[in-house]
DNA sequence: GATGAATGAGTCTTCATTCAT
DNA sequence: TATGAATGAAGACTCATTCAT
């Protein structure tokens, strides 16, 4: 006779529904495009009706923003381990965040090209609040390669940090989230070898090494 | 009453046709997205009507292989431009080569994204053979770097200069295709800073520099 | 823990809540028609659950009944204010009720619409006795008129009131409640040459004058 | 070999269909109101696809303007008719009118009681310049009572002869399009009786005796 | 009883594709 | 052969009604 589990219950029952039906939309962005997937398909898979779902959202883009949602924990949560996990050495530093930056990627193909895409798609469905939580935490991984400050050899040590991490960023984007199309596709470089390049790149880039340059 | 006149005005007349329907797709483009884009449209953009279309193409996918051929034609123009003009030392090649891509890239931007975009969205209709001559053309540009084979402090050269053309694309792809969306946007460089430092960070990793790392 | 305080309670809810739905209905029909409004608008506005409503009504039209019964008691006032208030003279009584009726549509404009449109909508759901009930006022109306028999020129003086009253409501439907539209729109007499008119024309009609005919 | 029956056919093919949709509306219009009756089963009784419904009309709604049209022709030519078929005398005038009024309405009652229901459920997609077309025809009608300028005996003639034609169709609307419903059902007068006595009220009242009036 | 979540039939509308002319 | 009318499958969305809680 206690309250508590009715209440749960039924909290439960509507948050079930929604998170069925995000549950269902991730299910079907493995297999194809957001454009291509109808309500019905997603409601379906999820094993509610039509009815229920526009109970729940206005319509089908009315998901993306619960979808940019939860890969924000997501993504938050990375980038705290990533800061717990800080090593000795910038070298050292850099080489960890890319192989494990490649992994979370390669792990999350899916929801990244989705929201890499639908981003390109639609932009004007984008929060711009959203956008800017996502610079919040671009700055915190550029903070962690700040913490070997005296290894930097650049002008502008943050500007070199920031640099780094979207040259990254963008690298991977293309290698491990397209990598069967171009320009992944169109360049010979294998994906260890990407791994081990762009570590290398990114060291030479921003240790001392730049005193060629003039 | 000559055959050949005929012939040839029936072909010229189908060779319009064609390139009526594919100029006609490139306008819109420029305002819409080819998903979103009928074929209604097309045709009467291009004043035929849809019955002729269907004589012509299967179907409006069937547009887009003839879009990317025009594309590589540009493309290998710029190409021949660029292995023309070689520079004497590898940094002043590298600059060379990231102010004139950024260029490039900036003054085509629509037809760049739209086949960057269409290419993720319908990686079936790529015909592969035409991707291979993409690899053909990055091979090329990569080609101009390894003409400075003695200022590339490298394993392998080669690998090397692939490496510094795909980092370079990859960058560019987000800094100037998408530059208000993430991860641009995310990232505090701006668009003169980052061709200041993609510059910086393939010559460091390009050039003897890497003796840091170990 | 009496009965009769509990079930009076009961009753008592359940009337609110039926007055409450009926009066909710009643809103929303000021700003739009029957047929677009919904039962979960009616609820909503009336503060219950849908179920609550399916609890008391078997859909939305079993609605209307009360509307008409609700509307039976104010028509049923207003006639008794007429018999109460009867003139000396014929012309004077015409007079008298052409300006009381015109003001009656008038201030009730919004409920007479939406009847007087729901009749010609769903004749269906009208139950036949109360529209008997209406034909008893109607009768009551005309009686009026008939309280003097010496000034009616007539074969059948019960024919020409029921006749003048019900061309007078006609003539006020039109002119009243459509006052915007074809016919009234289209005929160019404004609303007070209207009452002047109607009241001479129902004058000539009733008294002496028919001596044209034959 | 002539062009013509070609050019017939065609025109006549896409005409056709226009044709059929409007005659299948309006053979639904007999059945049920405009609201309730929906696209899929116009087109089927016109026994075309649905997507040729809307290559022709936008939507539903679109219908409406060339209903109003053709009852404008049709209203036309029994304006004019009326206009060739004067009576002698200012009674006969009104006699025949109402006889002729009645049965006009009588045989069209069901597009008369779409438009006029249609009017007052959607009054704003009715093009106002349509209205004002009316408006000529309810002069024109005017203006045949207007020839027995000397028998009638009134301050304003076209005044009363507006007003009498007003009177007759908010007479004949109720009367005849909704005979079975409230206020007509509750006037207990036949339809014959009606016909003769708005006949006598409208002689009535234009003619001389409005002398007893004061 | 009351609630409001869930259902699903029904409607509108679009558009790729076919086919008669 | 070119045209554009016709087709109909497919998708979005609504809302009266039911039913589990």
């Amino acid at each position: 006779m206690h309250n508590d589990p009715i209440i749960q219950a039924k909290q439960t029952r509507s948050q079930q529904t929604q998170d069925k039906l995000l549950q269902a939309l991730s299910d079907c962005l493995k297999e194809q495009f957001f454009e291509h997937i109808s309500v019905a398909q997603i409601t379906e898979r999820a094993g509610v009706s039509v009815g229920t779902f526009y109970r729940r959202f206005k319509n089908k883009e009315a998901l993306l923003p619960f979808l940019y949602q939860n890969f924000g924990i997501k993504l938050d949560k990375w980038v705290q381990k990533m800061e717990r996990n800080t090593k000795d050495s910038l070298n050292e530093q850099v080489a960890y965040l890319v192989e494990k930056m490649t992994k979370f990627l390669q792990e999350n193909a899916g929801i990244f090209r989705t929201l890499h895409l639908n981003a390109r798609l639609y932009p004007e469905i984008l929060p711009t609040s959203k956008l800017n939580e996502r610079s919040a935490e671009y700055n915190r991984i550029s903070a962690i390669l700040m913490l070997h400050p005296d290894e930097i050899n650049h002008q502008c040590a943050k500007t070199a940090c920031d640099m780094a991490i979207f040259v990254l960023i963008s690298n991977l984007i293309e290698k491990i989230l397209y990598r069967e199309l171009t320009p992944a596709l169109a360049s010979p470089i294998s994906i260890n070898d990407n791994t081990e390049q762009i570590t290398l790149m990114m060291q030479s880039y921003l240790t001392a090494n730049n005193l060629g340059k003039k």
